[in-house]
Formats: structure tokens, sequence, C-alpha cells
DNA sequence: CAGCATCCCCTCCGATACTG
DNA sequence: CAGTATCGGAGGGGATGCTG
């Protein structure tokens, strides 16, 4: 939960599950975030194993970031969690609301 | 996984699995955790619906947290996470290892 | 195209002191 | 016992500018 459970990690995770991604194709298929953290967190996500970053060195240089077994097996459980709070946002949000008219 | 991917949130549930729990009961059991930090972090997950905080008035005063219905079937998939986590611990350190060494 | 470097804000969180 | 209030350091992350 530590490695994978910040901002961006889930997303990008998720925004690879359909096969290999360009870095500026995932910046787009991940909205909202910027250069820097899409870089860091596939670099991450790189070093824990998950992610293979693959070069072809044409001109321009075409960069290809693709899940590794280990990222793919880890996606199960994360559909799993994701799946679960789908089911549950309407309860959680009358949760939140009838919590925040209390106080 | 922004609501409960926060530091302490996991271990909280977690640590309530077996039971409801008096405050300190829970600083007890979830080491490391500050006061402070325990206190927010409650109020976080009761406000989302997935703790109950009951009050016994008595001298000198009893709070007891407790799973929530969605509490309880919230850990279910996030016990499924962390059995992955376990069974992939090593060959993560692996991972990590081998992509140090090359930078 | 796919980045790295820098600046800087803002939130998270620990430590500490105080209260009903 | 079970908190609340306040301060301050560390770092996550956005904006911007530059490069092979």
């Amino acid at each position: 939960m530590a490695q994978i459970g910040d901002k961006w990690s889930l997303l990008i995770l998720f925004a690879l599950v359909d096969g290999p991604e360009r870095f500026n194709a995932l910046k787009s298929r991940v909205e909202g975030i910027s250069q820097r953290m899409l870089t860091q967190t596939l670099r991450d996500l790189e070093r824990e194993g998950y992610v293979i970053r693959t070069v072809y060195p044409e001109v321009p240089v075409r960069v290809e970031y693709a899940l590794k077994e280990m990222g793919k097996d880890l996606v199960k459980p994360l559909y799993q969690l994701v799946s679960w709070a789908d089911q549950h946002q309407e309860e959680i949000n009358r949760a939140r609301k009838e919590y925040d008219e209390k106080s």
C-alpha cells in the first residue's frame, strides 16, 4: 500500500492493462498528471518490478512502458478493490453527508 | 485508495477486525502511531462509514471503536491485496535490488 | 518525443503541551 | 482515559524552463 497507494500509481497501472503505451500516450490517458509525476511514478513502478521500460532508438526516440508479469498480477486484486469501491460509493457518500450534518 | 491509502487507515482497520477496541488499546495495537494520527484517522474512517464510535459515560469515560458492516466488507478485498503483497515481497525486493545495481 | 532540473507551496505527520 | 491545540520539519507534487 505504501508503494502503490500514492496519487498516481494505481491510475498508471490501469492505463497499461490494455497493452504497452508510449510516454505521451500515457500522459493523455492519465488525466491531470504532470510530466514530472508521470516520469517519477513510472521509475518507481519500474524499480519495484511492475513495469518494463523499452527504448526504441529511432528518430525521434520512442519509449514504451508495459506491465511485467508481476504488474499484471498485481492489477487483479486491485480491480477487486476498485470494483468494491464502485459498488459502495453511494453508501460512502451518504455516510459522509450524514456525518457532516451532525457536526 | 485516496481514502484508505494513507499511512494508518489500513492498519487501524486490521486492528479492529478481531472486535471493538478502546482508544488506548488501539494505540498499542497499531505500532508507532501517534495519538494525533490515531484520533484523526479514526474520525475519517468514521466519517466514511467504516467505523462506529461509541462513548460509554462512565468515570473515567470509555470509548470503543468498532467496524461497521461496510468496514468489515472493505477488509475482505484489502486482505486479498495484503496477501498478494506477502506472497510477492521477495520478488519485489529482488527487482528493486537489481534496479538499484544498474543505476 | 521523452525526459531532467529547479522553485516553491502546501499537506502530512510527529512532538509536545494542555483539558474534561 | 481520550482526546484537542499548536508548532515545525519533511516531502509530495505542480509549474515552468531547458535538453539530446
